[in-house]
DNA sequence: TTGACCCCTTACTGATTAGTAAGTAAGGTG
DNA sequence: CACCTTACTTACTAATCAGTAAGGGGTCAA
């Protein structure tokens, strides 16, 4: 693909680490610049202010997240839910990040009203996906559960991004632990 | 009970508000100093730096959950997730707080080291009671679940986390919905 | 009445923050 | 060759941050 080192797509790799490993708040351009290897000015220069890297970050999220359901559509449920949660525990395994709307949304007051805008958007976003997941999955027999396909979507996405989150502290284990009792909930 | 106005008290209640709504990062003593109409000197007065206020913080919230915890050693194991549940409601009702160690684990490299150990010991600790609780209403067939007991608090403790913060994209609704899920998914 | 203690203020420091302005080196294009 | 554009740098601003030092007013006890 592109050969050129391409500054820009570093400073949002670095970023998006940062997010997901120290939240909005805890990082700074300066951090940013230091670990590129270049001045802080020259992060403005590709994001003039930090609502605006932010709104990029949640660009880039939406644009991973949407290329890979289209990428899954032709998949059984029960494969789509398979790879959903194959998302997660890489984000455990490159050094236990939390998941990007998980963060976004636990220092949710305390980012700008855009970036509130567009997480809403992102994990709705994500809520459908799985509520159409769920809901085909059990017409097919692939799950087994009770009640509203919605309720358990928001189990299933509270559950990840909480166990996420619980790795901190509970140690990695506690992430394949929620895993494995999810998919007996579902009857997998 | 106490009468007088117990500014470090105040502090406590206003650094949690802002700790639940905001992450540890997104407050500093000039906020909680301006809420209160005192200066930013004053709170440091109280908590000399703001390893010590969140120290503290995480402190009383493991006061005040092993508390709760001694009160409800009687009831039933059923009465006492209900309980616990109901913290987490409440915490919704007041504002859309999110809870406390998922905040904390949600920018667990960007606070102290001192505080990311107490913020393990205190999830740590509830992970225990709950799993205990689990077990114990399996036990009395107050609750069916397949699986570990230990597994099991974990989904719990993330699907509540989670929800409390998919609260702030997806709506107040979604911990209901969460709840209603988390109850089926027990027998209850 | 003296003094000591508590709780706060004023006034500061130095670091870090986001953000801006001006300049510059390199590369392509007419 | 002159001329732009791209991608930075240096150098700055103003605000905010955590944290410190010194002092002052009120209360209480000896």
């Amino acid at each position: 693909m592109s050969a050129k080192p391409d500054t820009r797509e570093e400073i949002l790799k670095t970023a998006s680490n940062m997010l997901q490993l120290r939240g909005f708040n805890g990082f700074s351009y300066g951090h940013i610049a230091e670990v590129l290897g270049v001045k802080a000015a020259a992060v403005h220069y590709h994001f003039p202010s930090k609502t605006d890297l932010g709104l990029a970050l949640i660009a880039r999220y939406r644009e991973r997240y949407g290329r890979w359901m289209k990428d899954a559509q032709g998949l059984s449920a029960r494969e789509r839910l398979e790879g959903y949660i194959t998302i997660y525990s890489r984000f455990l395994q490159e050094g236990a990040k939390a998941c990007p709307a998980g963060v976004l949304q636990a220092e949710y007051q305390a980012i700008p009203e855009e970036m509130q805008r567009e997480t809403r958007r992102m994990v709705q976003e994500i809520h459908r996906w799985l509520t159409d997941v769920l809901e085909d999955g059990r017409r097919k027999s692939e799950f087994a559960f009770n009640g509203d396909g919605s309720d358990k979507a928001t189990v299933v996405m509270a559950t990840l991004q909480g166990a996420l989150q619980g790795a901190r502290a509970l140690g990695k284990e506690c992430f394949q632990a929620a895993v494995r009792q999810l998919k007996k909930d579902l009857g997998v």
